[in-house]
DNA sequence: CCCATCTGTAACGATAATTGTTACTAATAC
DNA sequence: GTATTAGTAACAATTATCGTTACAGATGGG
């Protein structure tokens, strides 16, 4: 199964969205930094358009920006705008209903799907989409940030110079 | 993509031989409880044998059985045994790395998958077999326990008394 | 007013993981 | 020895994701 790669392109386009402030992006650029086609972008773009986090203009010099400040912007908001999947899925097919336990298993499992949905959340809440490009900008003369610790993945594909 | 119900399946396993104490139980009973075919079933205990939560026996009158009492098998350990998968995936396609952004933002959105684990690891540590055992055998006189809130979804298929 | 530009979205193929299934080997108890 | 059971390989069906092409609709500049 190909996990969904949707809030980590989301969290990216908004990062992009944040370093160019009020200047709106179209998805050719973003694509260009993601390196996927634009139309997977703009399909974030949209999830992203409804949960009320960027503004998108169509047309001849159109684009999109973030709709609210960086710092007001958190990975919450982002994860529950792009739907990221459960942590686990609960039975393909409802268990054996006439066992004990098959007969309330799911509604253990659902209320422990819940909590744990509750464990992510408390950590998404607390990081925000300024706090990601700091970790990434780190201010000269300071160590980097934590977070970024890049890999080089390369694959041999033509890359455009921003 | 379906996601991947390992976990919860083996959750359900690992109450099921809780439930029955030392008395060893044969895949094709499990996989009755369960609503699937033994071989899923086996495939499970195959790794929760790895992990040391089980042990099973071949021949006749084999089976699996818990290796450890219920109140010391948490779930973090069962969610390591099976590999229950990410919570969120990174980019399919590395960034472009000519991208001030695109050049870090992989090492940031890892730390973050790194942190949002940790918040899924917190929770689950928290809660044992025993703990799921008895949220679905709430005791008599007493309240339902708040985990157990079973639906009722039948889709018509032959299912055996237990 | 016209037209190039850009978003929004539908449609389709390729890919990949999961689940269910059959079939077989190896181990074990009676 | 023989029936029983786990372990495991192999394959089909299902399904979500991602990339891609295509096109309609909106918008701003000339």
């Amino acid at each position: 199964m190909p996990a969904n790669s949707r809030f980590a392109i989301a969290v990216h386009i908004l990062t992009l969205m944040a370093r160019a402030g009020d200047e709106p992006l179209k998805s050719d650029e973003v694509a260009c930094s993601v390196n996927t086609n634009p139309v997977v972008i703009r399909r974030i773009l949209c999830a992203l358009s409804k949960a009320g986090l960027v503004i998108s203009q169509t047309g001849a010099s159109g684009g999109s920006r973030l709709a609210l400040k960086p710092s007001r912007i958190t990975l919450l908001e982002v994860y529950r705008a792009v739907d990221a999947g459960d942590v686990f899925a609960l039975h393909p097919q409802p268990p054996n209903a006439k066992c004990p336990v098959g007969m309330n298993i799911e509604g253990a499992l659902d209320s422990i799907l819940h909590e744990v949905e509750q464990g992510v959340e408390r950590v998404l809440e607390k990081i925000t989409i300024e706090k990601v490009l700091k970790s990434i900008e780190p201010r000269r003369g300071r160590r980097a940030a934590p977070v970024a610790r890049a890999e080089n993945r390369s694959v041999g594909k033509k890359e455009r110079e921003l």
